[in-house]
DNA sequence: ATCAATCATCGTAATATTGCGATATAACAA
DNA sequence: TTGTTATATCGCAATATTACGATGATTGAT
């Protein structure tokens, strides 16, 4: 198969599993925490600050861009990405609760 | 390839990657929840609650286990599963911190 | 010892992901 | 226009993931 039964699960599980996927790969975790740290825009610097070769950065940022994370913008022959901190903002709070369902239920079991 | 090239990523990098691999799928997402809400242990009333094959569930149960999420112990002809609630804080921990980048740089390029 | 129940593992099919060379596209420069 | 630079897309190969039927292993009951 190969392909997830989307249709069984909520709207908040699916939406939290897609997020997790855009960081379930080091060069999109390591493709947004130098989007962070850089003050200003990154473009292709991102091929040279990570080893991977320049179709394969592409094709991470894309899906990033696909999930509304980051957003680029054309700057003459470059491409300016940066993170878009409104959906980032929705993004951390939908995953924050989900990693936070430990402090409201103090049961512990095993 | 479908391999990724983790060497060249840091074991910090490496490890969000990992976590957020298991929360990548709703069927986990959802298996974590369950195991949270219920109080008392869940075992195969997993594979009821979701509407998954038995196999699938173990498959998935397995993962998060192997992560250390998640701990089963025997009991009876069934098997008891919970959180593993110090593994699940430092796993927190270690999201937190990567989903709180935003805070640490007030810079707005784009 | 036999049977039923519960869970794990095996094997396999379908699909997804990752990575990159080759090539296309777009913008600017001379 | 021609060339250069930067990025995107295509196409493919290698590998990973998802799902489940069939089967194995373990426990408890009779």
């Amino acid at each position: 198969m190969g392909l997830a039964k989307t249709e069984i699960f909520s709207d908040s599980q699916n939406a939290i599993a897609k997020f997790a996927k855009a960081f379930a790969h080091p060069a999109r975790v390591s493709i947004l925490q130098h989007l962070f740290k850089i003050d200003s825009c990154v473009c292709g610097d991102l091929v040279n600050e990570i080893g991977l070769a320049q179709p394969t950065i592409s094709q991470h940022l894309k899906e990033l861009k696909h999930l509304g994370l980051i957003k680029g913008s054309v700057e003459g022959t470059s491409v300016c990405y940066c993170v878009d901190k409104e959906n980032w903002t929705e993004m951390k709070k939908l995953m924050t609760h989900f990693l936070d369902q430990d402090l409201s239920n103090s049961a512990n079991c095993c």
